[in-house]
DNA sequence: GGTCTTACATTGAACGTTCCATGGAAGATG
DNA sequence: CATCTTCCATGGAACGTTCAATGTAAGACC
């Protein structure tokens, strides 16, 4: 059987090529490569790089990561039902993370579990050194993989807040401040009969933003009928948006949980016959793109993705380097982004 | 300055512990740990897996690919503005690509560019070996990173067709197929009237479905004008469809060639006070989670997107374990989901 | 009895880098 | 002049694994 690897036999060009070349020695070299720029001459600089350039040498990752125990990779683990809900948001999550990522030069390995065992490829890759941090997305406030993380020593950051006894390497959306906005705003607009709708699950930021509109709305003196309050999977989002504009004396405005189920709920309303916008007001949050397909654009909530993720990578970047990271959570607000829809 | 690496002096344990432990040589741990089962005997397999037990013991990554020349990841390269377009589809995608690898025990590598450098990013990781076998999409015929890969005689496959001097590592969708088969179904429900509406860009695939609408109308004797065909944005798809919609003889069927503008179609329409469904017709295309916001669902052509990443996933591996692969492209239908909407 | 095979186990070297300790020369200091 | 510092450069060792070659004992074969 042929050795795995495509350049088979070749051997590649090492650090040892590159300091013969330009006769220096190996160390040499390293330094040049890292940027320890007390340790060499100007002259030397240049006659190393031009050896590299000459012989097209590129540094092997694995024998860094090797000596320096650095794999300048974060990892992002992902959970396989992630697809369904919030679908929008969470592409739109990693791919900022990516970007986040390549501007302090680290990659990013995304990983899921196995069918059979729910943290078991998790654990291995962390234990087994393959990232230099991990990020979580997802989380409950009891995060598995949160505590695990903790115990190990390895240092993450999570997009969620976190158990008290946990170190508090998060940074979150304040999302019943942000609630709170979308209810003001409609409230302005002389809306006093409302609904919510929300998507289901145990993450404690869908139970927030349900809290934050009934607290906002009571707030303004709305009473608002417990039948007009709903968590559900899509499929019963649409059945219940249904009864709601159906029955006598329905909402004039829809706040929901999520751009996607807003979505859903734009267009039963308009399937009924309802102008949104005009006979009936909906509003979203997340703000990704979803925001964008229904007509008119939705009125949202947008959450500061770019800005979430830089902050995550800041805060693994700095404990891996100093070994810790004192900085304490941090609570972003989001941003009203009015659409036509409200 | 500390060092980094978050657990610092404490020495890890390593295969001689175990071996050690176990009374046996390295090589002999080595041998069980990779499963090479005519160099050990039983005995020897329970002794050396205990002393791992016992240890908690965890291989090293770095090592094992210095050595192996075996990084088990494979990399998965992504353009900042593959947020915009097609987004669930991306997302829907990069999970399967994750999955299909998770079974195949190897993790899958995001990157992206930085601002400045378009390709920079890439080829540094691919020729600093940080991956065994690269994926990619998105990908136009005369794709700059494939031409790369192929020059460098690193193991790749793409997602979409390749320029036909290239090694044939692709698996595609049959996009004319499948326009085909909607076209039919449309056509059988009795439609006579209908407009395009597709995605912009120049990836050949959005011409594809565009040649495959146009040419399986020509078959059953429809003309489309000229004007009913379109391709754009999202912001003047709106436009188009307000257009094609209030104009005197309008479709009564659109065709799309995307869920997302579909979506958008949907919504446009609705907000027109025509019924989805019933007083027009549209379909999507790609199946992935958007067409179920809609309502009523949308009918689309669903891409078979599991079976395409583990075909990928095999490609490289063959690739990797052989130093090449033979297996001729490979061209997949999609399947038609029949929602409401049509 | 000698040789060949099979089954299991071992040792030295290598993968390509960075860490650590040390060295020499030039200039500054007392 | 002796010593101390600064600047630049070096060689040995180590990171933790797998490769390649070699060794040994037991049984089979002639």
């Amino acid at each position: 059987m042929p050795r795995g690897g495509s350049d088979q036999g070749k051997r590649r060009v090492s650090i040892v090529d590159v300091a013969a070349a330009a006769g220096v020695s190996r160390q040499t070299v390293s330094n040049v490569l890292n940027g320890r720029d007390e340790y060499y001459s100007a002259v030397t600089h240049e006659k190393v790089t031009a050896a590299m350039r000459e012989l097209g040498y590129q540094p092997n990752r694995a024998a860094q990561t090797l000596r320096s125990r650095r794999t300048m990779q974060l990892g992002y683990h992902i959970f396989g039902e992630q697809l369904d809900r919030a679908q929008g948001f969470t592409l739109h999550f990693l791919l900022s993370l990516v970007k986040a990522g390549a501007d302090v030069d680290h990659q990013v390995l995304v990983f899921t579990h196995r069918r059979d065992d729910p943290l078991g490829v998790f654990k291995d890759l962390v234990a087994r050194h393959a990232v230099d941090a991990v990020i979580l997305s997802e989380s409950s406030v009891e995060d598995e993989r949160a505590r695990f993380l903790a115990d190990s020593g390895i240092p993450f950051a999570c997009l969620g807040r976190l158990a008290p006894d946990l170190p508090q390497h998060w940074v979150d959306v304040d999302n019943a401040a942000g609630m709170s906005a979308v209810v003001d705003l409609l409230v302005a607009e002389g809306h006093r009969r409302f609904a919510y709708l929300g998507p289901d699950g145990d993450q404690y930021w869908k139970a927030e933003r349900l809290d934050g509109f009934v607290r906002r709305t009571a707030d303004h003196g709305i009473r608002v009928p417990k039948t007009s309050l709903f968590r559900g999977p899509h499929q019963d989002i649409r059945r219940r948006t249904r009864q709601l504009l159906g029955g006598k004396n329905p909402p004039s405005a829809i706040v929901t949980g999520s751009d996607a189920i807003a979505a859903v709920v734009v267009n039963v309303a308009h399937s009924l016959g309802l102008r949104v916008g005009t006979d009936l007001a909906v509003t979203g949050f997340d703000g990704g793109a979803v925001e964008l397909v229904t007509e008119p654009t939705l009125t949202t909530a947008r959450i500061p993705v770019e800005r979430i993720s830089r902050e995550l990578v800041a805060r693994c970047l700095r404990q891996v380097e100093h070994g810790r990271d004192d900085e304490p959570g941090l609570l972003l607000p989001t941003e009203l982004v009015r659409g036509g829809s409200a």
